[in-house]
RNA sequence: GGGUCGGUGCCCGAGUGGUUAAUGGGGGCGGACUGUAAAUCCGCUGGCUCUGCCUACGUUGGUUCAAAUCCAACCCGGCCCA
């Protein structure tokens, strides 16, 4: 990734994908109108920060690493001295952005949308001081919150119209989703076509100076310039953040594909996810998810791997957990005795709802720690079940109460512990 | 709106009256190996406190001793035409 070109200060660079316009092809390479690095200055010069869009559609609760690329390079932006303007697309997650997916998403109730978004704010360190959190909440001017049903629910008929007289069928389909939904014989609702449409609004509506975003959000992105110059605004820069690659280390990080590793995720298994992720994306991480020096590392793969995931967990957790963390999963996994498991920290799993007496298929789907009963009974059949490092050999074996599992972990596979409590 | 083809388990995709919980592949999980990885090999992959029971092939009815497989209506989608 060059990106010196761009004169644009280190930590605002860090592993940016694509920024445009970048001026060079218009000969007019120095001013704010096509380069982002003279944008900034002149907001220096006139003592008004920029103001730096990012749009999140509040359509799940869990936020994951693969989010927080765009969060963590929208509090370089505030620590910069800038406006962060955060969108909760709680209209456009109504609609739903067909982006990356193989079909239309379902519309989501009011509700569900804003109970998300509260959820949201929180994993971003709402109410936290700001070297807790994610965003800076903190600091006065550094952060605005806006729900874009402010400006789109009473967007009327006629305005609507208009938008969708500033687009065409043929751009429509020239972006990627759309042209291999359309070409694949994939349903395409006419709503859909709203949604970049929408998106770009939102720009006019909050005066955005740059928008932060997927390199899959290209199109909507420069939907929000055609946009904006439509309403007589200036238009904004596009700064495109890699998508980040998920635990599989092919496929992108995404829930509904279960490679995720999420915020709020418990030190332990934050670390152990991170720690085996695959070394070819290793480098990926640690380029978007910390701000550590590369070349400063050591060369061999598994150390990388180590010095990452001590890293991002330490990012969440602070440094103490991090490393007891790393410990621990060193202590789990590598002892094949299970003295190791006594004492590690490890979740807890409460044994309050569990009915006693309880065949062992039955106690792991009990405690969450499988997901259906028929499926422990195949995990022990298969030989993946321990309890204090003992192999749970006979799925119907019964433990007569919860004395007698009190404090004892339960194992499932290499990486999945349990402490059991009573 | 008309014509036509199609809707199968997480995904793709076989199966056109009877050991079919349903071939195969992908993915996922577990085991061996290893660097807690990759590659490779092996096993599992609907639910249920389970020696058995229940629910599944778009939906609802029907034919039949018996249907994912036949019939009807309906719902949803692709393509062609308008």
């Amino acid at each position: 990734m060059a990106q010196a070109d761009w004169s644009l200060p280190q930590d605002l660079a860090r592993g940016v994908a694509d920024l445009f316009p970048t001026g060079e092809l218009c000969g007019a390479s120095s001013d704010g109108d096509h380069q982002l690095a003279a944008r900034i200055g002149e907001a220096q010069t006139a003592g008004r920060p920029l103001r730096v869009k990012l749009g999140i559609d509040p359509t799940g609760t869990d936020i994951h690493l693969g989010h927080s690329i765009l969060f963590r390079k929208l509090r370089a932006f505030q620590d910069g001295g800038h406006t962060a303007v955060l969108i909760i697309g709680d209209f456009t997650a109504r609609i739903g952005d067909p982006t990356g997916k193989s079909a239309t998403r379902v519309q989501l109730s009011a509700e569900a949308v804003e109970a998300n978004a509260r959820t949201y704010l929180a994993q971003l360190g709402e109410g936290l001081p700001k070297d807790q959190a994610l965003l800076d909440f903190e600091t006065p001017g550094r952060l605005e919150v806006r729900r874009n049903s402010e400006w789109l629910a009473g967007l009327a008929l006629p305005e609507v119209i208009e938008l969708l007289g500033v687009s065409t069928v043929g751009q429509m389909l020239a972006k990627e989703d759309f042209a291999n939904r359309y070409g694949s014989g994939t349903p395409i609702s006419l709503h859909e076509f709203l949604y970049p449409l929408l998106q770009g609004y939102d720009s006019h509506a909050i005066q955005a100076d740059l928008e932060l975003g997927g390199t899959d959000q290209k199109f909507n992105v420069a939907m929000g310039r055609d946009l904006q110059r439509h309403f007589g605004q200036r238009p904004q820069f596009g700064m495109l953040l890699p998508i980040l690659p998920g635990l599989d280390g092919v496929q992108k990080m995404s829930k509904s594909l279960g490679n995720t590793v999420g915020l709020a995720e418990d030190p332990l298994s934050m670390y152990s996810k991170l720690e085996k992720v695959p070394d070819a994306v290793v480098d990926t991480y640690l380029t978007l998810l910390t701000d550590l020096d590369l070349a400063a590392l050591p060369a061999s793969p598994r150390e990388r791997q180590k010095a990452m995931a001590l890293e991002v967990t330490r990012q969440r957790h602070g440094l103490a957990a991090a490393q007891q963390a790393q410990l621990d999963a060193a202590t789990l996994v590598g002892g094949a005795a299970g003295s190791g498991a006594a004492d590690a920290e490890v979740p807890a799993a409460s044994l309050a709802q569990v009915n006693f007496p309880a065949k062992a298929f039955y106690l792991l789907a009990a405690v969450g720690i499988c997901s259906s009963s028929s499926d422990a009974r195949r995990q022990i059949q298969g030989g993946g079940v321990k309890l204090d490092g003992a192999k749970l050999a006979d799925p119907n074996q019964e433990f007569a109460d919860a004395s007698e599992l009190d404090g004892k972990v339960l194992q499932l596979g290499k990486k999945t512990f349990r402490r059991l409590v009573a």
